[in-house]
DNA sequence: ATCGCCATCTAGAACGTTCTAGTCTTCACT
DNA sequence: AGTGAAGACTAGAACGTTCTAGATGGCGAT
């Protein structure tokens, strides 16, 4: 029972956080039970010290790299942690140190957009010495619920993307550790928030349309998403500094295409069609141009559709569209940074405003072959 | 210094595993360190203990709800909890008990059908009584180190969403710990795999393109995607089986809309173009129907067109796309199950074929609006 | 010789839980 | 009145780390 057989180990066994840059095995012998993972207890710092003839701290301290052994028993106790595939235990780690250098991040498991902020959050956090812990809001998991997980795996900050919960359930949570709003708008003392300027988005796309000869301009909204408040507000304003109030026509959407594609087919419906459209995001944008290739409208010969985000979408070249750019990864490092800076210099310093630090970033107008100048003024 | 005062509480205090179906907060008073998180040690089991006068056992009987303590300590226990705002820490509480309870996904965090199977994952894993511990793979983090974080997060099975690592790490990886992969081929003794019969949903695509009457029928592939060779291999039999071999045509695709709109247009380059198009999922299928709109080509008048996935993109009204439907949930469900399995009898039962389990999921078609006889049969 | 110092190593106590093995009560049943 | 047995509670040892406070030995300088 229960017989030891020899067999190969691939680099998993390289120690936590040493990240190896080829995949191929390094052919190190080790030793494997038999039944792969029925008894097998993990091994421990207790057992690679065992093998050796050492003390376990002896044996955390190689492991950790830190300074206090001598080359030779380095090498030693090495060869034997990757013999017995030794991973070390980040939850006993974490237990002892009062420090989990954890960040917690709350995601919408389907929106595009947070994975690009994702991807930012990984790329920003590991350089400052920071884990990444993710917690999911899906159909089946509330943002409670998902909070509540970040919580109890102990993480020092909390950075939630595009949150829906009430502001003072947020802000209850704030006064237990500090959190990082990010693409929502909120105005709460305790609270940081990272956010693109949304109003100021609409403006650019508004001006250039203008710009191109356009009067007959209607935004295809988000209805209650993130951002569609600003969004609005930024397309009145402007249409009323260039004195087209009389145009001002704001359809309801919503997030994805299907909404804005319904509520293309209502254009579609009317006498006259507007000759510039400005989509709530990319994926409205895309439904927007789905239908209106259908109905035989030219783009942008007749009409000029404008995105917001330039997601990946927009750039594909069959797409090619003219979109207002939130930048993703610049919003996710200063979240971190954000997040790190609470963390480290927590009471002393007030923050200079003495609140909620608002980092609202400008957006960009990325022009591609969506919009062009009024088919009137000239004839394609 | 360090004053206390009283401030309002809300739901977060709410023992850990609760979910609280409202969002309003309960309104129970709590201490709350004036300078939120500064020093501020967590809140333990000993805080609440001592509070009361009780011991810890008996705090920890109650947070678990296990029995042992009469209602009326419960109670007390219970309000002083709240009011303390104790969180369980849930790596002190895997460290104790053996067990972690916890299973370990790594996903692609910009694969939308990977936002599917997590959903699956969760909705499935939380009634087993199992957490789920998410980790990333992203342009910054390989799979590697995501794998590795879950091992240190001592999770107790691991599920691989479409993992493109090669086949020997993932048998080293299964000789330590249970390996369910998802959405990919892989035979190996050691491994379960969950998978779409990706051959047969082509088949039956190409079954219903042929019924139709097509007989022009070409196939935009996935270049090295998982599971893109299977389809190929499906076309082929497929028109094979039908007596079509001289229409075989595989044009060079990818993952996503750009590669097969590139495919769309050599196709459009040729002098003829076929009457169906098999896309080697939805993405691509969108980026089909867009060039040939764009050409002005009919749909399903003059091209049928066919994707792959059912993803929420293809029951949008406006594209309305007919395809093969993966079904996530299930894929999801049966991995969760698959892993489960492999913990609870472990060595003990040899699992009927002593082999890594394939659980091979059965496509369906889902016939929408981009397929339709062929032209000069019934001539629209 | 003695001193101090560095490098190397170790014992043992944390960290916040849960679990085991109890100790008291109380109370029903002979 | 005596005997269990159940109920309510507690002490203290785990779990796998890291950290603090040493111990040991070698070695150069006094």
């Amino acid at each position: 029972m229960d017989v030891k057989i020899l067999e190969r180990a691939g680099s998993i066994a390289l120690p936590f956080r040493r990240q190896a840059s080829t995949w191929r095995p390094q052919r190190i012998w080790a030793i494997v039970s038999e039944t792969p993972h029925s008894k097998s207890r993990r091994v421990t710092l207790a057992d690679v010290a065992r093998e050796v003839g050492v003390s376990t701290a002896l044996v955390s301290i190689v492991m950790r790299g830190v300074p206090g052994a001598s080359p030779a028993t380095r090498d030693r106790i090495q060869q034997a942690a990757n013999d017995l595939g030794y991973v070390p235990d980040s939850r006993a780690r974490v237990l002892r140190q009062g420090r989990s250098q954890l960040l917690g991040v709350m995601f919408d498991v389907q929106h595009p957009f947070h994975a690009d902020l994702l991807e930012g959050i990984y790329a920003a956090a590991e350089p400052a010495g920071y884990d990444v812990v993710l917690s999911a809001v899906a159909a089946t998991r509330s943002e409670e619920r998902a909070v509540n997980t970040l919580l109890a795996d102990r993480c020092e900050a909390l950075i939630l993307l595009g949150p829906k919960a009430p502001k003072r359930w947020l802000a209850t949570l704030a006064a237990r550790i500090p959190v990082v709003v990010v693409a929502r708008t909120l105005k709460d003392p305790a609270i940081d928030v990272v956010r693109t300027a949304d109003a100021e988005g609409i403006q650019l796309a508004v001006d250039h349309l203008v710009g191109l000869g356009h009067t007959r301009i209607t935004h295809i909204d988000g209805g209650d998403a993130p951002g569609a408040t600003q969004r609005r507000r930024g397309y009145r304003s402007a249409m009323h500094r260039h004195g087209l109030d009389a145009h001002v026509q704001i359809v309801p959407g919503g997030l994805a295409e299907d909404s804005a594609a319904r509520a293309t087919n209502t254009l579609l419906a009317q006498k006259t069609l507007p000759t510039g459209i400005l989509a709530f995001n990319d994926r409205c944008a895309t439904g927007v141009l789905d239908i209106l290739l259908r109905a035989g409208v030219a783009i942008p010969g007749q009409v000029s559709v404008v995105g917001f985000d330039d997601s990946h979408l927009a750039g594909f070249s069959h797409i090619n569209l003219t979109t207002v750019r939130q930048d993703a990864s610049v919003m996710a490092e200063l979240a971190v940074d954000r997040a790190i800076q609470r963390l480290t210099h927590q009471a002393d310093t007030p923050l200079s405003d003495a609140g909620g630090h608002q980092v609202v970033i400008p957006p960009t107008l990325v022009i591609r072959g969506t919009t062009g100048p009024i088919a009137h003024v000239l004839p394609t």
